[in-house]
DNA sequence: CGGGACTTTGATATTTCTCAAACAATGTGG
DNA sequence: CCACATTGTTTGAGAAATATCAAAGTCCCG
């Protein structure tokens, strides 16, 4: 094992995401590979993008987790999703577009320029899926907020984190690194971080979750599954 | 007044809205005019789109309108948006895709195919900005239900709607038709009808609002958005 | 070792839900 | 045009879920 990983270490689990979305061809993944070269990290807590700002460039992100978060005046906010690796982001049509949420990193990051649209015909597939994703993962946060309960609200979003890390390889073994705090987890739920607390012991006293040290591991991701009636999210037909 | 509305009139709503995305060219008018000319009607309760299924045909609205519903295996389902004259439904680009949530008409519709993307590079990118408007609408339709209480809840959502009606040209004099039940209003904010009932008591007990026969007036709309700290949804510099 | 951030706990308050029934409006068949 | 069914609205009383407040405990970092 050595020291520092190597370049492509780091890009691992996005170009797993990537290509688990749509199969790539060689001239895909060389595009790829090279865009690939010149990563930016990224500090946690430091904002990619601002509510209300245009959005200056498109950004693929290698590792680490960020949040979209709006704020209301009086100080609450909404996390309104994560963004993890290998997801994309700021990808818009037509420029001049602006952000509908801050992004800020939640843990230190690293992130990448995309290859640009119509580089490659399976690349701007990928971007599509991916968007669509984003689309559907929206509306089933607004589900989930609009209609489970405490219990329900949090064990399907932390499957959809599974869900979401598995495509990208960083869950293999069925457990993965959490990185945010019970208030994130709060603000992302729409529940308080002392509920959030006591919904968390409820379901380890239930044996559904174990969670030290920011792991969290499921016991039996598919029975928490079927008890919540989730169903995996999907956008097109193959995949 | 004439008994059976011209063409051009069942259309104007949706010429308004889409002619303020965008300024259109006499061109893209053209275009557009034609494709307005083959109408369906759709019967209120009629589903234009299942959850799961492909989409078939992208739709543009003239008129009435459609809710896009997510429906939980017990029963509850959520209100995920409403669909109205001039918004845009199933335009994805890649062919294939899968419908996130049911389309479901509130109202009797009339709709129609809109020109296929590349007719017009005005039109393209009306299709851009009416989808990120979208995307904008989910993110709002988040943080309303994650982090607003039944009275914000609603007053946001109503005042949501008479921004996007005016901008099909639907509450030129502040006040709209209100299709929806108060049960759907629930499903769409995430409380009961019973607690929708009650709030919308304490709204007209304060005179924020008058809603009589399925028509809603805000007694001071500015009063009540500042009272909210609601911002108008933008998505470019330009509009 | 001290300090800040995060988690946990307890007691109480508030919001929203549930259930049940009455009431109103609307439409339909006879 | 009435009688009736259906659908939607309103009201009340009590229950449940979740929030609030305050403090103690834990962990990690420098």
């Amino acid at each position: 094992m050595s020291l520092s990983p190597a370049p492509a270490d780091i890009a691992c689990p996005a170009i797993t995401r990537l290509s688990a979305l749509v199969a790539l061809d060689g001239r895909a993944n060389a595009i790829l590979a090279d865009a690939l070269r010149r990563r930016t990290p990224v500090p946690a807590r430091r904002e990619l993008m601002i509510e209300g700002q245009e959005i200056r460039q498109p950004q693929l992100i290698l590792r680490g987790w960020a949040a979209r978060v709006r704020h209301l005046a009086d100080g609450r906010r909404q996390i309104v999703a994560f963004v993890l690796p290998g997801d994309l982001l700021g990808l818009c049509d037509p420029p001049a577009t602006i952000a509908t949420t801050s992004v800020v990193a939640v843990t230190d990051m690293v992130v990448c320029t995309p290859p640009r649209r119509g580089a490659s015909p399976l690349l701007d597939k990928v971007y599509a899926i991916s968007k669509a994703l984003d689309e559907a993962y929206l509306v089933a946060q607004v589900t989930r907020v609009g209609q489970l309960d405490a219990y329900e609200r949090l064990g399907d979003f932390l499957l959809e984190l599974l869900e979401r890390l598995q495509l990208a390889g960083l869950a293999a073994d069925g457990g993965f690194i959490l990185p945010m705090t019970q208030e994130m987890l709060a603000d992302t739920l729409g529940l308080t971080s002392v509920h959030i607390n006591r919904t968390l012991q409820a379901m380890r006293r239930e044996n559904s979750i174990v969670l030290k040290n920011r792991v969290l591991r499921f016991t039996n991701a598919e029975a928490l599954r079927r008890g919540l009636g989730r169903l995996p999210v999907r956008v097109c037909a193959t995949g």
